[in-house]
DNA sequence: GATGAATGAGAGTTCATTCAT
DNA sequence: GATGAATGAACTCTCATTCAT
């Protein structure tokens, strides 16, 4: 009787975090109004406070779901072994799969909390960190293949930076159009990192 | 004596885009008041409406004054010639040190009104796509040099990536500290997007 | 059958008042939500409003169970007979008992109906008015006693003045910090209102 | 020209502060809304957030100032020196007297604010307490003619709350009704204090 | 009886913008 | 030009009360 309680529960929360993310990406977080996501939720906006605390409860719920899930997949690819090309090609594949999977949740994770300095402390801060480490780490393993005077930490910050502009990329949407898909996007960003523009 | 008016007018004018500047950097475009610009800029927050519209319109004259700065200077780095390396260690150079003189601007420019969809449009926007398309001109004009399967567009979004996590991040900030400085910095963007960080 | 429902009912309905009570003395009547009262009595807080028909009505039925309590005593002081010393002694140990037994009940009763506007109506005003016609009854039937000029009705009401500040006060409560205890505190009062700080 | 504004500035407060007293009076703190003092003062409510805090901050501000005038009036009766029958009439006629001038500052100050737990803290409290402690000094002051057993501390503590029925009592305005005036109350209030009311 | 999800009126507060002085 | 008083739309959050289960 609890557990169908507390299924119900959960599934509710699912739902409001479902319609956030759809709202937040469309509207920014400030730009959302509570009641915009009771509205897309189909619930009035009193209800909202049953399952959260506040607004910024929310967008962080919905950041701690999501990102734990990534730091799972790191570590498990991290673990399988493996070339550094294939861990590599894992990751992005991972990350822009995710992206045109749910599109709004990375545009709200990436714009909203990453960027923000609000809500890039304390534990989002720590569990984004982890990430940079932990690809830190990744690239560390295979120190002996990479090119003289390469810094692990820079890289790893690099390769992000190149995953995150490719996923945020109102512009680069845009700009790159049809041509993108998971799978040629994944490729063209690890042959770049690892192999840069130019070759030997 | 207009000229003399207007100088003033201007001066005042930039007066104020400077306060807004370090205020948007340190709260963000919407935890700013109109009045703490006016506070930062020594005036009454009325007066900021004989010098600007509303408040959005100093988000735009600030990101509109700052990027086409930016392109007159990618234009002419474009413009000098040299290998492919001279002119993307030009470009990451100027970013780099923009940030390292001004980084209350980029932070501003990058963070409040690249990512933010209700500013990134029409003008903005359009000024924005220039730089890609600026780079990637830059990049298809050594077309000859590139690794195989190397796409121009891509390339140029994916160095203009590298570029922008290491102007933003809070993250990376504080992950690369000390170590990392303009020159540092530029070389190992270049190098890595260039050359890989494999190599041959 | 009946009759054991009824018991079992009203039973709920007084612990219910125990934890109201309790509740709106240490938040106050506004500062309480009725979720509060059933958290403190143990139940659901919709099982409430199987009991009583709303919040207010718990506060209304509070004070006149305590104060029809309070009256019937009062009344059988009143009849017992004996000096009006004898008279003023009873009444004022009663009250500074209650208010050591139970001194959350008086707190509400005087600081959340008395002073409300709202509560002291009706019902509840009447109740509070025979107050001070009985003991002004109790005094006008000691006349013969009375010092000259002595308006019974005036006395009653800063018998109950005095009384009343020691209940309720916040401040007398720290500031008369330990001396006092129910045996002192009436004979103070009653000796004071008797004879004055004076004397002859 | 600065001290003309500043002068409209504290006329402003006063206004506000004349019109919250009104309606706090007839509705209670909890029971006033920030538009209703608003609309009673003839201006839009969003200025009242440029002249207070908050809501609070209005009710403290009212309290503060009448207050502190109290405490300047109190002092100024215990250094003029006289018989105590002397000092405490005019204690007695100073809060009848502001009683019948300005019922609802004392209505608001004696019920919303004293009586309070949650606005008698910090600054309001020490105010109050110093009341007392006057009060206290004064009665002590003339120890040699106090009645054998008068504690002073609880003689003060008395001589307020009788008072303090008689500012306050929704009750009491009704019972006692015509006969009470400044005059006879205070009479009354300091004849019962000093002899009793059964005299030697 | 008992539970707590659901509702929505309502309240306090913020702040961009206007405008009289 | 300059000031800041004035306005009120907008927004978050609270909580008494209802009702399906």
């Amino acid at each position: 009787m609890s557990d169908k309680r507390d299924a119900a529960f959960e599934e509710k929360r699912r739902a409001i975090l479902r319609a956030a993310t759809k709202v937040f990406a469309q509207k920014g977080y400030t730009g959302t109004r509570v009641g915009d996501i009771a509205k897309e939720a189909g619930i009035a906006y009193g209800l909202i406070y049953h399952y959260f605390a506040n607004k910024e409860d929310i967008l962080n719920s919905l950041f701690q779901g999501t990102w734990s899930l990534t730091l799972k997949v790191l570590e498990g690819i991290h673990e399988e072994g493996g070339t550094l090309r294939t861990k590599l090609r894992k990751i992005a594949g991972f990350f822009l799969e995710a992206w045109s999977l749910q599109p709004d949740v990375v545009e709200v994770v990436v714009l909203e909390v990453i960027r923000s300095p609000k809500f890039l402390e304390a534990a989002n801060l720590e569990a984004f960190q982890k990430t940079f480490m932990l690809l830190e780490k990744v690239i560390a393993s295979h120190q002996d293949q990479l090119r003289e005077g390469t810094d692990p930490r820079m890289a790893a910050v690099l390769f992000l930076g190149s995953l995150e502009i490719l996923l945020t990329g109102f512009v680069a949407r845009e700009f790159l159009s049809e041509g993108l898909n998971t799978e040629s996007g994944a490729d063209a960003v690890v042959d770049t990192f690892l192999y840069g523009i130019v070759g030997s």
